[in-house]
DNA sequence: CGGATGTCAGAGAGACTGATATTC
DNA sequence: CGAATATCAGTCGCTCTGACATCC
């Protein structure tokens, strides 16, 4: 979020879009263009998006990937998740969960249990601090709207609709 | 790709949509979640479809951001550009343009040229097995289609206009 | 026993910072 | 001279694979 060639968030850095114009290029040689020009445009719009709220939980020493974690943990019902189902709901790989408990717990934001009667299963909890810091982080990145901007309400409905159908469509649930 | 965990490509992991009661739990205790669901779908959608482009890339010894490059190249007027102008429409920072160059050149798709007038810049130039291995790599990522599937070509154009409208705002053009 | 759970070591690709040589 | 271009070395966060210990 330093360098204006890569961030753009700030300046254009060309007066039309390149995506659109790319598009253009490959129906003329290639053929139908609808595909190509979708994943483009969501890879580019993630990107944004990422650097955003990367940039609104920097301050809170977060990523989104710990942010959604700790999400996650404060919405299950008894604040304490197994590890296993951590990765299940994030879509991560079980390491991945290690390596972010890991972090979250270096930092003090929460902590490993022994699971009462499975002694395989680790749960993982929120402390204190960790309803604390997600409640800030939570204010940071609701104040930039998670970085979607230009977008009414009904429209994210929409946007969130045919995403959902490619999700469904691919499988995601 | 292997894992079922991970990958979810294959098999649903869950019964419903996790990321659709996500947002109603944080509408309940946040508050509007409109953007949080959007940017959580963006973000599922896009690995997704990284996962289904890299996957279908494999075979051809690429990456999405070496395929792109390529793709650039392919679509210059000339077949070749400054590495500068490869970063500034890939949106990348010069020395992961670098690692991209280095990568196509090490595998002889690509191949540096001096620049007739200016001697700081570097022309980048597909070779011939560039051409062809491009001409693969599209066969096969048009197959699947990007990895977008389950909408049809009203609703992908409504995406990609949905999404361009995030990208002016956020100054992408 | 087979299967599940979590961890560790190592690798890989991507993106960044800081410093540097060269050229305009 | 300052600015631009590309590179190199090093770092970081994330993800994966493979191997492993532990426990059901």
């Amino acid at each position: 979020m330093t360098d204006p060639v890569t961030t753009s968030a700030t300046a254009p850095v060309v007066p039309f879009d390149l995506i659109a114009k790319a598009a253009e290029t490959w129906r003329d040689r290639i053929g139908p263009s609808g595909a190509m020009e979708a994943v483009t445009n969501i890879m580019r719009v993630q990107q944004i998006m990422q650097a955003s709220v990367d940039d609104s939980l920097k301050a809170h020493n977060l990523t989104f990937a710990r942010y959604e974690a700790l999400v996650l943990l404060s919405f299950s019902s008894r604040a304490s998740l197994p590890m296993r189902l951590m990765g299940e709901r994030l879509q991560l790989h079980p390491t991945s969960i290690t390596n972010i408990v890991d972090r979250l717990e270096a930092d003090g934001l929460a902590r490993r249990l022994p699971h009462p009667s499975d002694r395989r299963t680790t749960l993982v909890a929120l402390t204190d601090e960790g309803r604390t810091r997600l409640a800030e982080a939570t204010a940071s990145v609701t104040a930039t709207h998670f970085g979607v901007i230009g977008l009414d309400e009904p429209e994210m409905l929409q946007l969130s609709a045919l995403l959902t159908k490619v999700r469904k469509a691919a499988g995601d649930f």
